[in-house]
DNA sequence: ACAAAAGTGTTAGTCCTACACCCATGT
DNA sequence: ACATGGGTGTAGGACTAACACTTTTGT
């Protein structure tokens, strides 16, 4: 019935962490420095220890990997990809984790963490090491979904945003222009996606534009979707 | 850095199977025979073997189990549990899957199949071994989901149905009641989603009602979207 | 004739889109 | 004054919910 060889088989906790930057969606990607796949790009991210919970590791391999904190992240399990010969190293089945996250430097932590970097998600496609490709482009669908759905999008700003920002993330991660003027009304019209602040921000050229908050609520609701 | 020790580190693949029937929200379980938790009922399921596909090994248990041929079913992985203490004979990662069908009978096939059998949700819920309710509710309501964005509800219809039967499949998933006239236009208005077959139905008492197969459309816009 | 289920018409409301227009600032 | 981005008003269309009403059968 169940055999017992299993002395391959490991889980893999995988992260694509997403922000926008530079007018592009951007993805936190390694430098890998071991077999297999040395010198290549991939996803952050490494084995599950004995004992420990599939999402914790997550968390530590972040940190190790890039130093941030991962806690303050909302980190979203997708789908695995087990295949038996996705790893040369053998049996690995991989957890993918997704999160967004504002625009933040990436801090140049100790050893390990020299060579995270973000990359827009164009520049990497296709280039991956293992199956991340696949992987990322499933976290991309999946956070272009979210937009739709859930007050996400408010995650890829910083604490104090205004409308055009917002809609900017929509827009970036979408790849389409969005109105202005409507999404404006849409945005403020929902109860609890947005609050605030009583700040305002000047543009360099421009009338100022009013800070918010991020709101409680985490669902849509009407949802805003895109063209299709 | 990596550790070595994984030798009770296994994979198991579980489904929930889920049909309507006798007018209720019904999966499929089957009654343990061994430790742990024999004698109750869990989700069919079991092991990946040493160089197999989770996917496969789901096709493969869900055969064994239950004598259903998972290969005709549109199987859709959600998210995985692998908490350390999950499982009392070690650690397992337990990668679920999700299927819809119509009410079809259970083959009771050889050996192990003998204890499947259909079960309401409702009758099954905090009764099943390991983490399977868990499970289970994320499955339900993965489920009622899919049936605002996808044309899935066809699955739980036999090959010809009356828009009766899907509003009913509707109305049981949701646990609510529709506007019999108003989802009529809804479905027959959707682009795809069902197709006439000419035929009619008539019913013990009333006027026949046409009916209709799954038409070619995976993806329903505009959704149909439950009351909040 | 009646009950029951299928299906059509209609109306009022909500939401979305497009775009004219006004607002507030730096240069 | 003018360019620029922020924001409001508004009209037309699409979609929805609610429900009166008609159709088609078995008894």
């Amino acid at each position: 019935m169940a055999d017992r060889d299993h002395a391959q088989l490991r889980i893999a906790a995988d992260l694509v962490i997403l922000t926008v930057r530079d007018g592009k969606l951007q993805v936190l990607v390694i430098t890998r420095r071991n077999f297999p796949f040395e010198g290549k790009r991939a996803l952050p991210g490494g084995f599950v220890r004995v004992g420990e919970d599939i999402g914790a590791a997550a968390v530590r391999e972040l940190s190790e990997e890039t130093g941030l904190d991962g806690t303050a992240l909302r980190l979203e399990q997708f789908a695995v990809h087990g295949e038996p010969d996705r790893d040369p190293r053998g049996r690995v089945v991989s957890v993918p984790y997704l999160a967004i996250m504002p625009d933040l430097p990436i801090p140049t932590a100790g050893s390990d963490a020299s060579t995270a970097a973000w990359m827009p998600v164009e520049e990497v496609r296709a280039g991956l090491a293992f199956d991340h490709d696949l992987i990322l482009d499933e976290a991309v669908e999946r956070a272009r979904r979210r937009l739709e759905l859930t007050t996400i999008a408010t995650a890829f700003c910083p604490a104090e945003f205004t409308i055009g920002d917002l809609r900017n993330v929509y827009e970036v991660v979408w790849g389409e222009t969005l109105d202005p003027r409507n999404f404006s009304r849409k945005v403020t019209g929902t109860e609890g996606f947005v609050e605030p602040t009583g700040g305002r921000r000047m543009p360099v050229t421009g009338r100022p534009a009013a800070l918010y908050r991020a709101g409680g609520a985490t669902t849509l609701n009407p949802p805003i979707l895109r063209q299709r």
